[in-house]
DNA sequence: CCTTGACCTTCAAGTTGCTTGAAACTTTAG
DNA sequence: CTAAAGTTTCAAGCAACTTGAAGGTCAAGG
């Protein structure tokens, strides 16, 4: 028999940690002193305060550590919260390399330059209903008066508590200013089921916006063309993290532009990506 | 500008999170109303959050991310905080694997065997200083006296303060009942320096035991007999896990033999092994 | 026998990064 | 104008302990 002190030498395990596990009876002594408190313990019982300590380095919490070891728990049960515990840590490895990835991508932004940018992040994006109609517009101008038309009309039919964000999916594989395939969309808060007619004859519906598992997000402050260096931070990103574009690229307008006062919009680009595997 | 609930949907963020956030000081709004507190921010601010986020997501705390943004740091400052970060998501990467590997080990176990047996666990040992006399044996018994001489003698010249478990290394690389290598030493809580001399004429001298990364103990309750199923455990523990015995085998005297109460003894086994890299 | 110092006790609070909930107030939609 | 939705502050809770304060206990030395 040995007071707290000496057990817990023998033991490699805090004195204080032994109180706690007294205190919520995962492990108690095998005798406590009514008169003075004093706890003691024997030998005896390190085999039990190991298994605890090996369960719980197993990574479990003392909650499941102690329905192992004082509950008769069946085989089946044992298996099946290993099974899922290791189900946790490959996760964590899974994560904990990606986020070595993205300190090391840090690290090698620092070597070429004296500052610390990150204008670009990684999001997962949910599905989403939305009002769309898609085009092919034979110049900007045409998918701005689309847009427009569509800022007017379609506030009319659906309640601004329903309507989200406006927003574009730019469906073109690559940018060619007089051949643009993009669908011009509202986000909605709800899902309905409704259908639009613009005032140029163009028909929206409602569709389901697929999740984006990894999207690569980026802000833009003002106009299309403070999107190069947006564009810039991108591809940058992509290239040093070995990434590729796997879907069509989405602008949601945070603030939408107003005439006169364009430069003051906000848009979040989003580009679907995933990591090369070769 | 919007109000915390329309923000936090923008940004993607809880406005619990936001709230906490300007709580803490890391992430104010650009305006609090007086009269009412509401806060609201603005997109300009999206920025800064998303760079908190990202630098949150490399596992930095709180703290550390304030520091970050809000001060002044260096670049150098930055790419130290960044490497030491590596670094220890490198150990949590390896340590996770590790505990992959545990729990791995333990499902096989599992698959043989209907019990969870873990009486062999992993430590890592400090290094302590020892008395100790190094000797070779042509039987058990020899060794036997030797201790019983080390307990009477001793005592008589160390304090019982200084002085910690009995314990014996064995240097035979293999066992031999007529010719065993072993240290029997006094482990001690403080450096002291000095020589003792037993009755046979032995010297025992004060030494430094190396510290071992990685141990592989297991408890025996009695005497040498009660030894097999322990080595049995060790045994199968290494070759499971692919490990090797890289070290002479220590064994402390947890509750020392009495004569006539050989069987109340209890004895740390300790192996020092490493993980086979081939 | 007494003192000293090591050891033990309980209880409370702190740690991290939030989340949840209560009670009360403000704003907005209908 | 009212009800619902959104907001505020404040407090407590989570996990697994650690730290500290105030005080009681024990063994050895004088």
């Amino acid at each position: 028999m040995f007071r707290i002190g000496e057990f817990s030498k023998i033991a490699q395990v805090p004195a204080s940690q032994l109180r706690y596990y007294n205190e919520i009876g995962l492990f108690t002594p095998i005798r406590s002193d009514r008169e003075t408190g004093y706890r003691y313990y024997s030998v005896q019982q390190l085999p039990k305060l190991n298994r605890i300590l090996a369960l719980k380095d197993l990574g479990l919490s003392l909650e499941q550590v102690k329905r192992l070891v004082e509950d008769e728990v069946s085989v089946e049960e044992i298996r099946g919260m290993l099974t899922l515990r290791k189900a946790q840590i490959e996760q964590t490895l899974q994560s904990e390399a990606m986020r070595l990835q993205a300190v090391e991508s840090r690290l090698q932004q620092l070597e070429g330059k004296d500052q610390l940018q990150d204008d670009v992040i990684l999001k997962s994006l949910p599905a989403q209903s939305f009002l769309a109609t898609r085009h092919r517009c034979y110049n900007l101008s045409e998918a701005f008066a689309i847009a427009n038309d569509m800022g007017k009309i379609v506030p009319k039919h659906v309640r601004a508590k329903t309507l989200g964000h406006f927003a574009a999916v730019i469906h073109s594989e690559q940018f060619e200013p007089d051949d643009i395939d993009v669908e011009l969309v509202f986000l909605l808060k709800q899902n309905i089921d409704m259908t639009v007619t613009l005032s140029m004859g163009l028909e929206m519906s409602v569709r389901e916006l697929p999740p984006i598992q990894t999207a690569l997000t980026a802000m833009r402050f003002g106009g299309p063309e403070r999107g190069i260096s947006c564009h810039n931070a991108i591809g940058t990103w992509i290239e040093t993290n070995q990434y590729q574009i796997i879907g069509p690229c989405r602008e949601v307008f945070i603030v939408p532009p107003k005439l006169g006062h364009e430069s003051e919009m906000v848009v979040e680009i989003q580009h679907p990506i995933a990591a090369i595997t070769a």
